[in-house]
DNA sequence: GCGCGCAAACTGTGATCACAATAATGGGGA
DNA sequence: TCCCCATTATTGTGATCACAGTTTGCGCGC
């Protein structure tokens, strides 16, 4: 039944594992609070509990998954305030941080990819496709943290957003796919090409506190 | 051969596989740079391959633990200056954040556990007991971290603690246990006793910054 | 004596099975 | 009709095996 794969042909499958259940988180295919197993996700996925294990684990040390340390069972973390809360202080000191030394080794090339995804980013907001922009967004956000070639700094930025991604679905769910329509993706530009590290990181920060502040907002709204 | 144990006494084996592992990187037991492999350390733990694999999973999601991206092998990440230079920032950042915010709540009797831990800080200085001194420093700083009651933030410190401790090594290995003899600790007692969010946010900072600085002056020395 | 090449050992990965513990569900009694 | 207890289903965990890729190392030929 199973097709043994070639095997070296590129990504092992508990990365593809990992990639789906992150997607699924992000994207709030799984409910924030549901309960989830290893064999469910394993059937739903056509592939053995193994490689599921090995991605839920994973995602469990980045805090994407929460383990109920009574009886070890799967659940996705609930949204508090009080998590989004901090999520949000941390996000507003890493990610600024990593634009500003994004924009001192910012060259034409960048701008270039930058303007290219934020036009898929309007374009998403404007077809109201909730998964498009959001992956759109997120590669905007990590063109311009990758170039801060600050690995450790990235890789936190990296777990803050996967915490982070099943609350923007209560956003949409809320307001709309224009609720997040402003953004200061284009300010964040302008200071790159500048080599502007001090404007790069106010216009970072600034998208960041605004749709942050929206969160919050459908957060408490829907307790 | 293996007796099967009673299941369900406390913690899982994988648990225990971490916890080994990890001590033994921040101790510096596996030098940085070499290379380990999951049926290696099994045997060495005396168990099977499997629970070393969730329990290096983890490890590696946490980047204690790095994968060579071509082969997959497991290796201790290297110590560089440019890795130990994110992680001081970002320590700078979240723990005097949570010294700050245990103050809020701090009472009399932290206060005591606190003064515990800090006499057996001393004592293992004074003996010159490495492993001692760095269990009971973290003892004494996460003690604080966990009286702030922010899940997510303590769980970042705890990560950059993992990824900090092996070059805790380099510094012992150069200027000896007194290196680090110096510490703000008492400092950090007297603004917990007193509430004071702002001195004891400002004395973790300082007892961290010196912490760093001859780790930095270590790192440089031995490059 | 020095390389080259092939075989053996070792690597991570995935599948399958066994086991104990918890959760879910059913029926039978009051 | 409702509740309690026993049976069943499902859960995470760990062991063992199979497999393919990589590295290691040893012996043979030059």
């Amino acid at each position: 039944m199973k097709t043994r794969k070639p095997l070296a042909d590129q990504t092992a499958v508990h990365d593809q594992v990992y990639e789906a259940i992150r997607q699924a988180l992000i994207t709030g295919r799984i409910a924030p609070g549901k309960g989830v197993s290893l064999r469910s996700l394993a059937a739903e996925l056509g592939v053995s509990p193994m490689p599921v294990r090995d991605a839920v684990r994973r995602l469990a040390a980045e805090r994407a998954l929460a383990i109920n340390p009574a009886n070890k069972r799967l659940s996705v973390p609930s949204l508090t305030a009080d998590r989004l809360e901090q999520l949000s202080m941390a996000r507003l000191w890493v990610e600024p941080e990593l634009a500003a030394r994004a924009a001192l080794d910012a060259d034409a090339s960048l701008v270039r990819q930058l303007q290219a995804i934020d036009a898929d980013v309007d374009e998403a907001l404007r077809l109201g496709d909730v998964d498009r922009y959001m992956t759109a967004n997120h590669a905007f956000h990590f063109a311009i943290y990758e170039r801060a070639g600050a690995e450790v700094l990235e890789a936190m930025a990296g777990g803050l957003w996967l915490q982070v991604g099943p609350f923007m679905r209560v956003v949409f769910g809320r307001v709309g796919a224009d609720g997040l329509a402003a953004d200061r993706h284009a300010e964040a530009i302008a200071a790159l090409k500048a080599k502007d590290a001090d404007g790069a990181r106010r216009a970072i920060a600034a998208d960041l506190s605004e749709g942050m502040d929206k969160m919050r907002a459908a957060v408490e709204a829907s307790a």
